[in-house]
DNA sequence: GCAAGCTGATATCCAATGGATAGTATATAG
DNA sequence: CTATATACTATCCATTGGATATCAGCTTGC
């Protein structure tokens, strides 16, 4: 009974050749942006400026230390966001390419005020914009 | 020992008392769409006219029938999707909400164009829109 | 009529991810 | 010395997702 093995991407190529050339941009980019939380750190720093680990963490209830820490890595392996520390102190920054990544949130903002708020308060948004 | 429970939205407000007034669009709409494999599937209805299940499946590497049926099932719930019979096949349709959304897909489409393809294919893709 | 093959799913089981909570190292304040 | 803060890591459990098998209801070939 053969052992059951989590697929790579390595075998998705084998199983799907195409796929290695096919190029598919959303799905990479979502591959990158997609995942739980991402977008919310993502706004937290080009909205509200945050830069501090501990900032972001009480600004997202519900968000753990350890989800945190796993996505602020991964946000900087993908190139989102550079860590520096200077004068003893952590901070993270958005990189350009993290300011890149802000239309993606501009995008669920607007869809976002048109079809999760109440509409007077949706009417009261989009006039001002 | 207490048993330890997850937080229900319920609690969250309790605990967070403005969150009940703060709306935030971003993360309600990241809440609705965020979660894998709904870009994707959004994707296949709005750009490739995808509307049965089949196809959606198999246009998907990695995405299983099980997750695919939760998924349409919650997209149903947010007013994204319409499922029909007709004629004793099933079919699935974007709603207009579906359809704003395409915004949303767009802008990942421009982010992974510019950062997840080649240097000289991007400029190709950019030249062409 | 009847097995073979589609379609749109469910069921089962296991793997991976996420969430709750406690704890650590270092620093600073009183 | 104690208290508090910052930026994490560790442990443990819950929830979600993935692989695969299966199913009910058709249609198609013969």
């Amino acid at each position: 009974m053969a052992r059951r093995r989590t697929r790579t991407e390595e075998d998705e190529r084998r199983i799907y050749p195409l796929l290695a050339y096919q190029a598919d941009p959303i799905r990479e980019s979502v591959k990158w942006l997609g995942r739980k939380w991402t977008l919310l750190i993502l706004r937290d720093m080009a909205f509200l400026k945050l830069t501090r680990f501990g900032q972001i963490l009480r600004n997202n209830p519900g968000l753990t230390p350890r989800v945190l820490a796993r996505r602020l890595r991964q946000m900087q392996e993908e190139g989102l966001v550079e860590r520096l520390v200077a004068d003893e102190k952590v901070a993270y920054r958005l990189t350009s390419r993290g300011e890149d990544a802000v239309f993606i949130l501009l995008a669920f903002l607007r869809y976002g005020i048109r079809h999760h708020l109440p509409p007077q308060v949706a009417r009261d948004a989009e006039s001002k914009s």
